[in-house]
DNA sequence: ATGAGTGCAAAGGCTTTGCATTAGG
DNA sequence: CCTAATGCAAAGCCTTTGCACTCAT
């Protein structure tokens, strides 16, 4: 579970809607003012953190990045609750020792995840739409059970490229 | 997070499969025994907890169920260790305050989970097979991403019955 | 007797919170 | 000026670990 820098760490799986950072940081100062809170500079370098990684990112990660420097990190952790609570940032539990952050997927479109089960690095993975619709079908069965269906969470464990490749 | 008695919340989300408990553990002994470890009476109670929750538990609502009196928590949390790893038992990490436990996939049949996310209660859920074999197709998007995969996790995230019915 | 299992209490590790200080509008 | 945001340190909470005791074979 260990963790290398940031931009080591970024690699290939790219987005396919890489974020256009202009639009981004206006959008999420609007989603920011209209709850009456500011865009400082911490919340910037978070954000502009996130964005950069196209990944979640752990803690221990984002301030690595130190696009922000000396940013405490219980702030951090402060910055990252308020932004989840203003729609701009998700958190992503993957089970292993750090939560994880990324941008709301109103920033950055509906995806899901691949995890790493030997470092527990998460990467985005997008499905074919078709996919997609297969699982809004699958609401009707949850709804059968008396659930009421908001969101669902897809993932593919296995090992990345750098533990399988090693080990 | 509020957690009622193992027996109040089992409700009526069944098991497919629902596990013949003389088989169960009969299996679960001799995969112990296998480790030369042996099927001592709070490891039998957590196994039969789990399979007369039919859905992934707490520690505190294993404990809550006391077929075991006076089980320590440390040697509840001991027991489930020791049970994952001779493949008895699996951690469910639903992202809520404490983690789940249920029985093993090869003991109960490979499903799925329902998540509420205001009261953390999970439920089994099991999808159609072609929804499964589509699964497996995405196998082939995560390779090209240069992952390795081993599994995966669905979970759909909602509300269960007794929470949209009060809030 | 001998090694496995258990209970109790303490330690760990990630995250959150309190409070005084600093900074932004 | 007045409120929001930050840093530091302390507290929280779930889980794991150390160690002496007990139990089963």
């Amino acid at each position: 579970m260990s963790e290398g820098t940031v931009d080591t760490m970024v690699g290939e799986a790219a987005h396919a809607d890489p974020v256009d950072l202009e639009d981004l940081h206006v959008t999420v100062g609007r989603r920011l003012r209209a709850a009456s809170m500011r865009y400082s500079r911490s919340r910037y370098s978070v954000v502009e953190v996130l964005a950069a990684g196209g990944r979640p990112l752990t803690l221990p990660e984002i301030l690595a990045a130190g696009h922000e420097q000396g940013l405490a990190q219980s702030s951090a952790y402060r910055n990252l609750g308020e932004l989840v609570e203003v729609g701009v940032v998700r958190r992503v539990e993957s089970g292993y020792d750090h939560s994880r952050f990324e941008l709301h997927e109103s920033l950055t479109g509906h995806h899901h995840h691949l995890v790493c089960i030997d470092c527990g690095r998460v990467d985005d993975f997008e499905v074919p739409d078709e996919f997609e619709a297969g699982i809004e079908g699958l609401a009707g069965v949850a709804r059968a059970q008396g659930f009421r269906v908001e969101s669902h969470r897809f993932d593919m464990l296995g090992r990345c490229p750098a533990c399988h490749g090693s080990a």
